[in-house]
Parts: C-alpha cells; sequence; structure tokens
DNA sequence: ACAGCTTCTCAACAATTCATCAACTGTGGG
DNA sequence: CCCACAGTTGATGAATTGTTGAGAAGCTGT
C-alpha cells in the first residue's frame, strides 16, 4: 500500500513534457445562483472535451476543463467543482492516480470515463471509488445523465424535501460510509455484517461493472478456494437489507450466467 | 503502484526501439479547422498509401503516412490521428500487434485492411477490436466511404444534431458496453440473455466478417458438438430484440448458403 | 479459558429462466 | 415452378439462481 503514495513526488518530472494546454476553471468569486453546478471534464482529447462542455454547459452547468493530471488537480485544488468528469487514460499521470489522489483527502463525485471496453480487468482491481463509469463511446445525453444522477444522490438537500417517502413510492436514498462503516438506507442505518459490508463497498466502488461469483470470491473473500454459493448467499441477505424490495433488486443486480452488477441510484 | 501505471509511460520505449522509415503526420501545432480530420494511413505498400492519401485528401482529410508498425506506433503517439487505417499483414511488427497494442490504451478508431480474402479464421481468434474491416483489392472510394462512416459513428458531435430521432425514422445508434454487459439500441437498454450477448458482442468485434454457423458455434458457445439450429434461432430472438425491423434486418445481416455478418452502423 | 452469542459457510431443495432441438412455414434463386 | 435454405414457433429439459436451515467458526465479555 505505501507504494501507491511515492509518485507525488514525480508528479512534475512526469508531467514536464506535457504542455499544459487547458483552461482552468473561472477564478474569482463564483457568480453562479444558488442552483448553478461547476463540473470539471478532464480529458486529454480536446474535442471530446469540447463536446462534453457544450452539452453540459446547455443544461445549465458551469463547466471547467483540464486537458491533463496535473492541470486537472491544479483546478481541483483552486476552485473545486461540484463533480469531475475523468477519462482514466490520460497520458503521463494517469487518470486513476489522478483519482486516487482525489480520494486522498476528498469524496468529490467523479464519474470516470474508460476507453476501452474490455478494460474491465484493469479497473478492479484498483479501489478506484468512482461515482458512476461510462464506456467511450459516449452520447452526451448519455454523460450529462449520469450527471444530474450523481449530483441528485449527493445532494443534501434532497433529504429535507423527501417527507413524501411515506408509501415507499420511489426513490431510495443508499449511502456507504466507508469510515464509520455504516450503510444508510432512506435516512435509516442498517446493520451490516463483516462480509456484507466489504461486499456491498466493493460492489458500489465499481458502479456498473459485472462481475462473476469467481471475482468476488477472490475480491472481496481475497481467497480462490471457497463455494460459490457462498457469495450468492450473502447477496441474498445483502438484498434484504439494503434493497427496497427484494424480490426486485433495484441495486444489486443479477447478470444471469454471469454475476452480479451494482446499480448507482437514479 | 509503479507496476499499474507503466502502460502510458512505457509508451515511448516501445517505439523507440523501431528505426522510422516514415512519414510522420506533420507536426507542430495542428493548423486544422475544427471540422478536419486526421487519418493514418499504415501499409508497406508504398503504392496503396499513395493512392489512398490521395483519395482522402481529395475528401478533406488529412493524411499521414507509415510504413510499418513501429513507425505508426510512434505516430500516433506523437500526434493521434483521428482513424488509422491499418493494413493486418505488415512486414516485422504485424498489423495485428499494433492494433493489439494500440488497444492497450486507447479506443482510437481503426479500419483494418485485409490482404488474403481467407483470412478470416487467423483474424478471429484474437478479438481484435477493429472498426471496421475491408479485403484487399477494395477501391478507394470504398475506402473513403467506410472511414467517414466509422469517424460518423464516432463523433460525439453526430448526438447534437440528431435531434430528431423522434419517429425511430432511420438510424439506430446500438451500443455494447462489455463491463456491464449492456446493449443499447437508441438509448434504450434491451434486455440480452448471457448467450445473445455473447454472439452480438462477437459478430460485432469482428464488422463485416461472415460466419458460418459452425464457426459461431465454435467460438461463441465453445462446443464442437451442436446443432446448427441453434445459432439460427439465437440469432432471430437478437434479431427482434436489436433490429428496427427484424424482417429486413440491417446490422445482423444473412448471406445465403454460407452464414451471418455484422454490418456496423451507418 | 469458557459460555453464549453472532456470523459465515455450505449443502440441499425449490423456482425460474434459458438453451436446445425438432417440426413446420416461408422465401429466394435457379 | 421446384428445391434448398432460412425463418418461425413451441415443447422439453438443463442450467442457473433464490431460499432455507443446520453446523462450523469466530468473537466478546466475563
Amino acid at each position: 500500500m505505501a507504494s501507491e503514495v511515492p509518485a507525488a513526488g514525480r508528479e512534475d518530472a512526469i508531467v514536464g513534457d506535457a504542455p499544459v494546454t487547458t483552461t482552468s476553471l473561472q477564478s474569482g468569486p463564483r457568480p453562479d445562483g444558488p442552483g448553478t453546478r461547476t463540473i470539471l471534464v478532464v480529458d486529454d482529447d480536446e474535442r471530446v472535451r469540447e463536446v462534453v462542455s457544450w452539452q453540459l454547459e446547455a443544461e445549465g452547468f458551469t463547466v471547467g476543463q483540464a486537458g491533463d493530471g496535473p492541470a486537472a488537480l491544479q483546478s481541483i485544488a483552486a476552485l473545486p467543482p461540484d463533480l469531475v468528469v475523468l477519462n482514466l487514460s490520460l497520458p503521463g499521470l494517469g487518470g486513476l492516480d489522478v483519482l486516487r489522489r482525489l480520494r486522498q483527502h476528498s469524496r468529490l463525485p467523479v464519474i470516470v470515463l474508460s476507453g476501452r471496453n474490455g478494460e474491465t480487468d484493469r479497473i478492479v482491481g484498483l479501489d478506484l471509488g468512482a461515482d458512476d463509469y461510462l464506456v467511450k463511446p459516449f452520447s452526451p445525453e448519455e454523460l450529462a445523465a449520469r450527471v444530474r444522477s450523481v449530483l441528485r444522490r449527493y445532494d443534501p438537500p434532497r433529504i429535507a424535501e423527501s417527507e413524501e417517502r411515506a408509501v415507499g413510492s420511489g426513490d431510495t436514498q443508499l449511502r456507504i460510509d466507508a469510515g464509520s462503516r455504516e450503510v444508510t438506507v432512506d435516512g435509516r442505518v442498517v446493520e451490516l455484517t463483516a462480509k456484507e459490508f466489504d461486499l456491498v463497498t466493493f460492489l458500489a466502488a465499481h458502479p456498473r461493472l459485472v462481475f462473476t461469483r469467481a471475482q468476488l470470491l477472490e475480491h472481496v473473500w481475497r481467497s480462490d478456494s471457497g463455494c460459490e454459493a457462498t457469495v450468492t448467499e450473502h447477496v441474498h441477505r445483502l438484498r434484504h437489507k439494503v434493497e427496497p424490495n427484494p424480490a426486485r433488486p433495484r441495486r444489486l443486480l443479477t447478470i444471469r450466467g454471469v454475476g452480479y452488477r451494482w446499480e448507482p441510484g437514479p
């Protein structure tokens, strides 16, 4: 684990060869109204940044751009946005490093853009802790939808106005606090056992990615021997604690013939 | 962590060992207007490069050339083009290796030129992930058409102007996300069974290549015994989920007397 | 160290979904 | 017009997942 940090010092060396081709977030006092959110788009491809920014701005967001990892970190330090859209495969300081660095002292929402379709395996090993995940090529509308979704999930105001959850109608709010190892559903704390917590944490840290039972045994149980039925069974009990209707899972989905997948909230 | 990132950093090393025998993409600041796209043509035959370049330039593209694999990789690293036209049978570092190397950290669109018509079998084993595929001899116009087609598919801007998809009239956008095993048609998620997903993924990974039912049984079902009617039947149900009009397939085409072929989008 | 508790594991069974294949129908090419 | 091949449909069985319970293993507090 110690081996994850030292890259910090090398940052400048790595970056030196990359010209900063970046528009940073507008500085000065934030002129936005109370409802306006700022998004930072990090991608080395300028066209991608432009298209994405255009779409997000059209939806009323304030958008900043960064062309590489260091620029992104600097931008975030200077004026933290409400959400970051981060391409994983950046040249130089990779997107994964940026994310890891970020996660060391912040819970800033991040949506990850993955270049290759089969990149799953590389992503899996690292507990990256992204809030959502998108494979290129994607449509700007889809990204915008995800942005809205993540922000909605993260928005504290939402809790205040969610009085009418009476009938158990629709949305369920689910929060995972890794620090206190507490999981909250609809404002109520649910008691999870150690394994249950590890499982839900792992899955939620890799939203939308499908894992086989064997993979879950490997990453959550950290054992190569072990009965796959155990995974099934834990999923079962987890659903009873976390899903509004365990018979019709909305978060912890079964992918028949493959395994399970975590679906981030609406 | 040092071991996780290096893919990006090693790029130069990989490229460095190869003598540059190549006209590389023009360097310096890109002088193109916003609409201009750059294509890299990789072929060991200079005449082919010339003819293809001539045609593409006539259509308004900026074209770079590379005569072998290493040169191609270097060129791409130095100034990534918008699309690569890649001959599979390069001397030395083969085209397949180039493609594989490329795919390790990028989703750059690639059109593959295959020398022999019967090369299918060699291609099939490796999931090369090309975006389109052309058999020599081909007409330059045909290649140009394919280039335009692939770029159109990949271009995010396309989405901005496609407001009038209302009536489900013409173009259907189809996306396959291997990570979440989700297939999206026209923005709607369609539920596929495991086999259906495997089948469509395999076919789409080898655009335009015709496969017999036996080949599909071998590669998708991974069995040598098995009734070919099963393939037919799965194609049938797949069409109903994926094709706008299953009676007149636009993607999953029947090649009478042979088998099936996947046609990449318009 | 031990008792009492919780949690994990695994096997057995039930329920569901899906793949398969065969028989039939439709269609296009010669 | 005929024949071969592809499309369509439905019944059946196999495979996968959900569910439950009982025993094993691990903790905690005394």
